[in-house]
Order: C-alpha cells, then structure tokens, then sequence
DNA sequence: GAGACGTGGGG
DNA sequence: TCCCCAAGTCT
C-alpha cells in the first residue's frame, strides 16, 4: 500500500496575484481550448474508465503519440470489465511502442483492484482514487475533475510551465521544494465554478500557447499579469533541469533464426522492459556495464565465448547452430542511460521436439504466416527491438 | 529522496 | 548529431 498523497494546506497567494486567473482561464479555455480530442465528450458528464485510461497514457508523453494507441486500447478494451479480463500479455501488446510499461502493468493491476473491490467503478473521491496503483496526486485530481466534477488540483509538465512562467517562478519544478510552492499555488488558485473547464484550460494553455519553445504571449489570456512575459524571460522559465552524466551501457542479444521463426523471451516484470519480448541476452543479470566495441573490426568479429553462447542456447532449444552473423550495430537513448545493442544472428536447424519453455516463444517473422501463427507483427515488443526485426533480410 | 522507467519530436 | 523534455509514479 502506497502512503496517501499529501495534502497541503493552502497558502495565501500574495495580494492581488490571482485576480480573475481562473476566470481567465475558463473563458480562454471555453473559446480556444481544445475540446475535440478523443477522450473527451462535450456534452455529458465523462466516462471515468476513459479519462483515466488517457491520463495514464499522457503521463510524460504527448497527446499526438497517444491519440493512435488510445483508439486501438478502447476498441480491443472498451470498458473496465474488459480490461480487467483480460490477460496482461494482451494488454502489453497494446501498449508496446508507448514506454513507460509499468504503466501498463499498474493500469491491469488497477483494473482488476476496482473489480475486485470496488465494485467495478473509481470511488470518486480524489483522495481514494490516489490510493490506486498507478495514479498519483495529479491523475487522481484529473480522473476526479473529468469523470465526477470533483474540485480539485493537478500539477502536470503543462502547469508547472504556466505557474512557473506566470509567477516567476525560479528553480527545477521537479525538486521537491519547488513542487511544494507549485502544489499550493494549484491548490490556492482552484475556482470554485468551472474547474473541469479551468483543469482543462490549464494544460491547453501549456500545451498550444505557453510551450517550451517559442510561447505565443500575444493570444494568452493570462498575459497581462505574467512575469515571464514582463520580463522578457520566458525562454529561461521553468529553470532548466539540471544535466546528469548519461551512463552508456552495451549489450548483446542473440537472434535464434530457423528461417521462418525467431526465438524470444518474456523480460522479467521489472526493470527495463518490463514484461515485454526480446531477444535473448548474452549476459544474464540484465544489461552489461561495459563500454560498447572500441573498432569497427571489433564489433565485427564474432568472439568465442559469443558462439559458446550462442550454441549452447540452440542446444537448449531443441535445434543446432549452423552459422553466425553480425547485424548492423544499433543505439538506444533512454532517459537515464544510453544502450548499445549488438546484435547476433544465429541461423538454427528447425527445433525438433523438446518442449517449449515456460516465457520462450518461436515467432513467425513474416505476418503473412500461417494465421494461427505467433508472429512478430503483433507481439508485444520494445521499440528498438521491433526495429531490429524489421531491418532483418530474409 | 534520488533514481528508475521509454519513446518520439523539436530546435 | 545532439540536447532537451513531454498530461508522473514508484521504490
């Protein structure tokens, strides 16, 4: 169990800062904002089950990644039963390519919560919604804005932009001093009228006006109180995060190809990937902290441990190994380190008997496989990796 | 409380 | 190519 989310005491806004913010706001938001996005319905109250599955999709990635993803998600889950039903690896599945893949393991875990003890429905209160896996303060307050008409605050990228522009707010709004002041300005500018469409308007104002790069003061509706503006300092507000070293990482997968099918494994829950399909990796225990081949002639050559490897994993599977080859090296960039991956072709005799392992799977690497099929196409997998079965010859 | 956790796009 | 970061949460 999570601890409860903390609830700050509103602080009193310095005098005549907050004048007729959130009404501003709201009319900017009801004549400007955006109101055709898929999840949201103009007319009636909102599906809860929607607005949260879009929350937790937007969490730190852009509404114009997440509209195709949300649409798929919804038709093959439309409601909370649904998704509650259904096995986690065809919800990875349809989350593969988004990141972030705890979220879609919390977002089956939660699903399965309100069923199970919920009576199949959020208990609409922003505080027990905050209880839940996967959502924190600022999703909570959203599903409860959107789906109940609840009062209550968020702080997402998008607000923290505005109120660190607007009030001149100096210093990383990711440290915990600075959330704490961000938190209570939410909080203590919250109208008492209107705040589905001032939450909306909010992070439409972030989204389409006061963006990172170059803000369009001249239509914001806030502009004539914001000190960012009046003090030309818009590009150095919100305090840029301060840069860490990126370590570099390097590792190795092994492609077992019998000419028709590929072997993968199924990544433990957590760590990176978490749940998702790969390609088997020469260095168990995860990814190796060795720097990536100094040459090309290196990276070239194929060692012996790697065809020890190599073979005894054919072994393992039921087939032999005929032959070896290098693929074209490849770099992944996560937030917090940056990933080499070489990857090794090994071209196997068809397994013959032997019973597949539990979390080992043969995949069709063509779609046009027999239907009945695995295949690549549809398979839950990293990013990077679907690349790397796609730049893969016949 | 600092670090882990993905991916794609803009400049 | 490289840097920065976007509708955050969990440990």
């Amino acid at each position: 169990m999570k601890p409860p989310s903390a609830r700050l005491p509103t602080a009193p806004l310095p005098a005549g800062v907050d004048a007729g913010f959130a009404e501003r706001v709201i009319d900017w938001q009801r004549q400007h904002g955006r109101h055709d996005l898929p999840w949201q319905q103009r007319d009636s109250a909102r599906d809860p089950y929607r607005v949260w599955l879009s929350e937790i999709m937007l969490q730190q990635t852009q509404v114009a990644t997440v509209i195709p993803y949300y649409l798929r998600f919804l038709a093959r889950f439309p409601t909370l039963d649904a998704l509650a039903a259904a096995p986690l690896g065809d919800v990875l599945e349809h989350w593969a390519g988004l990141g972030y893949y705890a979220r879609a393991r919390n977002l089956h875990r939660c699903a399965q919560t309100l069923v199970a003890e919920h009576n199949g429905r959020f208990p609409p209160a922003a505080e027990r919604i905050a209880e839940l896996p996967g959502i924190g303060r600022s999703t909570a307050a959203a599903i409860a804005v959107f789906g109940f008409g609840e009062r209550a605050a968020i702080l997402d990228g998008n607000v923290k932009r505005v109120f660190a522009r607007h009030f001149g707010i100096e210093g990383f709004t990711g440290s915990p001093a600075i959330e704490r002041r961000l938190w209570a300005l939410a909080e203590a500018l919250l109208p008492t009228q209107g705040v589905d469409a001032y939450t909306q308007g909010l992070m439409d104002l972030g989204a389409t006006l006061c963006t990172r790069g170059q803000a369009r003061c001249n239509d914001c509706p806030l502009a004539a109180g914001c000190v960012a503006r009046r003090e030309q300092r818009q590009a150095e507000l919100p305090s840029p995060r301060p840069k860490k070293h990126v370590p570099e990482r390097q590792t190795t997968f092994l492609i077992l190809d019998d000419g028709a099918r590929v072997l993968l494994e199924r990544r433990p829950a957590s760590g990176i990937w978490g749940g998702l399909l790969a390609p088997p990796e020469l260095v168990s225990g995860g990814l190796d902290d060795s720097a990536p081949p100094a040459t090309d002639l290196e990276a070239a050559a194929i060692s012996d441990a790697e065809r020890t490897a190599a073979s005894a994993l054919a072994r393992r599977h039921g087939c032999r190994l005929r032959q070896m080859e290098v693929l074209p090296a490849l770099t992944h960039v996560f937030s917090h380190f940056r990933l080499h991956i070489r990857a090794l072709r090994c071209h196997v005799t068809a397994p013959g008997g032997g019973i597949a392992e539990d979390g080992w799977y043969w995949l069709a690497r063509s779609a046009h496989a027999h239907t009945a099929e695995a295949t690549l196409a549809r398979a839950a997998l990293p990013a990077p990796i679907r690349r790397l079965f796609s730049a893969l010859p016949d």
